[in-house]
DNA sequence: CATGAATGAGAATTCATTCAT
DNA sequence: CATGAATGAATTCTCATTCAT
């Protein structure tokens, strides 16, 4: 209830509440949704296991919440990415992909995309939801520039929907095996080697 | 982990065993490792709770042992694709785009992907094992085919290594995603035109 | 147990102490005491949870507290019921048990009998208690009446104690159903009629 | 299922589910629903609390279930009351009182009627069936023999409805007093005096 | 005095695993 | 070999009670 007054309104959760939707996110992607007790979830956030149902109904509340904060934080940048829509179609795109792809990567909220995958035959509605919302609009924005860029000459012919398709797809699998695969067992990973690979 | 004798290693398995591990894969992409009751497991192979331990000794045994019987499927597979390599490369890039792993796609072992990155958190030894074994060798053979057509003049330079690896990630989270987000939420999808695409 | 010094103990208690102990009488009769949390009395009452504990040290002193008070306010009734005792046996008997007890059935407090028996036994000595007091001193007006109605000829010959005891048995019950069992399952009652057929 | 011919001392001929109905139904009428432990239950009746989950999914469940053992025990006495139904109507009236009524007092199940008394508002629907079947057939047979004894002369005109009503009330009350407070407080008790007053 | 956020003991229920038959 | 009843550890969620503000 308490609203600092000079914080704007979209203001991510501050307190208890953001501690617990950072301590479960984080345990989440360790043990899984199931393996993680919301006992561990209270320790981690440093309030008593009663706290969390003071912000949370059910373990299940805690896990839409994780994603909810996962998803406004990648929607902030989306709007911001889109604003920036201007120049030549391959700087654009490339400097999309440097820039705001390699941001997200180092981002807390990556690991959503694994986790919603994890997890997805439990929480059909928010991972269905998740796709819509945050894959469809990145996907637009990536055809969008894609057919710029074709009507530019810059790129050849295409097939822009799936190309676009397949470009993200190649990102966000790297992702997801940052989340669930050991670094060590992949093998070092440039990440601006494989952005320009793409 | 315990392999009788008489039973070898490239048979798969047969009689109850193979339907429990059937029965196992389905349930563990439907509900996930943890929601997945043995008894439910003993119950969709037909047979009773108990003689899944005359089987596996633990939940866990079972999952390794779905894991094991999928990467065998695949091994196959892969020994077939190695022997098929002659020709040219873009051909041969082709024809195993579009046959192999469109088969792949289609068939039973096909959510092993996804619940290796689900589950990668319970079972790090597994998914690494997989990941190292199947994804490597697939990258290999991947990796073989541009080098050829590089050699051949048929393909652009290219940073081989990071490209054979965006385009096998490409395709195995589409995999991933089919197993996770539901067909109808995701659009229509035709995967010759997505083979294309990459 | 603490009763304030300024607190009269004839005198019924006022404000949120005497909101509390209505709100806490009816909620155990909706709910029965274990199902009834403190927090919902406490909203009911319109005060504040913790503002409860300034007037109860526990859950189980409201308890003591609603039954106290439903004690005392039968008590004032049955002092003045034993002060009209004159005129004829039988008018009399008819007077009381139309005039007082059907008006005890509609009073506030007429429940206290059916929570006495239901937590009875996470109460034995406060329901003890009761008995002893309320159902004693009531058996022993009506024995006197009786005895007296014998003595004048007005009644024939009967075993007294068991008779006073069966009547009011008889009346006690019926309040007691009507905290228990729905009306409309019970049927009509006509607490007139039901009075002259005893 | 070893069902030893004779009566072993080890294993006593039980059925586990009989055993918990048992366990609860006692533990029902000492601590009340909400106080009492499924794992108490499982404890006095000889089990694990596991094992109480194979007979009943939920602690409700065992509730429902001590009743509906409770009401069949007493359907059989009824059944055979209602065969019973000759001879004059004052000797039927002062041996069904004497003998059934009786009979039942001492049984096991006569704890049903305060339990159901008690948890009422958790039970509404098993206790308005209980009240309809068992209490309405009892009415029913009692207003039966008063209407018979009112034809025959034996008895003068009353309002059998109502008249029924308190006999039986007066009957049950006492019941449920001797599951609620303690013999001691009541006085010593002599059932045929009390039958005999009524 | 009043508040309501925070605590943590406690209870119902589930399910992997065992084992007597 | 097969069965499924029985076990009990483990987990989610509730709520009486406390206490800083």
């Amino acid at each position: 209830m308490s609203i600092s007054a000079e914080q704007s309104v979209i203001e991510p959760p501050t307190g208890a509440r953001a501690e617990l939707l950072r301590a479960a996110l984080e345990l989440f992607l360790e043990k899984g949704f199931a393996t993680t007790r919301v006992e561990d979830i209270a320790k981690r956030a440093g309030v008593s296991k009663g706290a969390v149902y003071l912000h949370f109904a059910t373990k299940q509340e805690i896990f839409a919440g994780v994603v909810q904060a996962g998803v406004l934080a990648q929607l902030e940048k989306a709007e911001h990415d889109a604003a920036a829509f201007s120049g030549s179609a391959s700087d654009l795109l490339s400097r999309m992909l440097h820039n705001n792809l390699l941001e997200f990567w180092s981002s807390r909220s990556s690991g959503i995309v694994k986790l919603l995958i994890a997890e997805s035959q439990q929480f059909p509605d928010i991972a269905a939801e998740y796709y819509r919302t945050i894959t469809g609009r990145a996907r637009q924005l990536l055809e969008d520039i894609l057919r710029h860029g074709i009507e530019q000459g810059e790129f050849p012919a295409m097939d822009v929907e799936y190309t676009a398709r397949a470009i993200l797809n190649s990102f966000d699998y790297e992702l997801v095996l940052a989340h669930s695969i050991a670094a060590d067992v992949r093998g070092g990973f440039d990440s601006h080697r494989y952005v320009d690979a793409v």
